[in-house]
DNA sequence: TAGATTGTTAATCGATTAACAATC
DNA sequence: TAGATTGTTAATCGATTAACAATC
């Protein structure tokens, strides 16, 4: 399970897509694929999906192509999306209440305990039925519940310092909005930063460069 | 401006980035910086800084480095941040009145001009100081206004239909937040789509995988 | 069995890194 | 001028694509 650096993040990076357009397929009543035609759905070559699948193993058969269910359920397994992490979300704007109403964690591998915010106007109130807390009680919080996964929709200012806390209490993984580029020197600490801005300009890029 | 396929996707993904940082070195006061010192802030080696912005023209000086003022003129011209295309947005739920709210436009080369919304509940409320307008009444509007970027914050089900149908409007990108891969086989159109619960994913990966 | 399609190896392509001559 | 650092070419590395033998 954890052989180091053998797959690479760009499989990695493709494994989501594919979960979500075999969960699709299934829903339309699908049994089985070939790579040949969920290339064409997904515009990719048949050889990367078979190189890709055959990263994590065997998961098709000769002459008859791959069994959505279990392909399903494998790239799930691969993901953890079962895993029900349990997560923390800092940062009660508006960003961060549309994340928390917004996403369905469940379906991806996590399960939103809790919500923090440094302004004692918000602390209470609640967003996504979940009782906002106020962020002075978070090392109580985490002794007692242990999350793993932290979403930082904080403004860029705070979130190196926040980060660096939130690793003393055992978060292993960030999910990061705040507007700075994340880098924690401890190796063994996931991040994924999501640059909003970053994507949309790619938008002005295109227009102005067609 | 527009020899096609010159620059590579890689590059210019990276651009954004560049901007940023560059930003905060000129907020922070430096006035240059070599592509080694640039290299070490950004994680990026020095080769491929210079590399990227040769792409665009020789904006450094020999043994002096890069002038940052002026980098980041000619990055952002590139990234056409001063264009302030007019963009709507579609769908004014939890997501859509975030991004609204907390996207600030005009630093990305947009300008957000209306929201709609289907619900006629929502028709007339406010979202970042804007009136929510029918969707009905979008034909009218982009007659009037001639919008070119539209962020779709709607279900996957409408996706592609209000896609193709804003397209006939003049539509000329999209920043695509709906649960669907945009795909439009119109060439001439861009698309951004931003797959949250696939980034979130990649942290429950980690977790498991490491 | 014959046909289809995978798993996997080999070939190609593109992106990153290294090196260094040009030059400020 | 000497030192620094770019712009740019060449070398390396990794990812994608093609090909085909294995096999259901």
């Amino acid at each position: 399970m954890s052989k180091k650096g053998e797959i690479s993040l760009s499989v990695i990076r493709r494994l989501p897509r594919y979960y979500r357009f075999i969960g699709e397929l299934i829903k339309e009543g699908t049994v089985r694929i070939s790579s040949g035609d969920l290339s064409k759905k997904m515009s990719l070559t048949a050889s990367q999906i078979r190189q890709d699948l055959n990263c994590f193993g065997g998961f098709g058969q000769q002459g008859y192509g791959y069994n959505l269910i279990e392909l399903r359920q494998e790239i799930g397994k691969i993901l953890g999306v079962d895993k029900g992490y349990k997560t923390i979300l800092i940062g009660a704007g508006n960003l961060g209440k549309a994340i928390a109403t917004h996403m369905n964690f469940s379906e991806y591998g996590c399960s939103l305990a809790a919500i923090f915010d440094s302004d004692k106007q918000k602390v209470g109130k609640t967003a996504a039925g979940i009782t906002i807390r106020d962020i002075d009680d978070i090392d109580e919080f985490a002794e007692e519940h242990k999350p793993i996964i932290a979403i930082l929709c904080i403004p860029k200012a705070s979130a190196q310092e926040i980060a660096d806390h939130l690793v003393g209490l055992g978060i292993k993984a960030f999910w990061n909005f705040s507007h700075y580029d994340l880098r924690l020197d401890y190796s063994d600490i996931i991040v994924e930063n999501v640059h909003l801005g970053d994507s949309i300009m790619l938008l002005s890029y295109g227009i102005t460069n067609s």
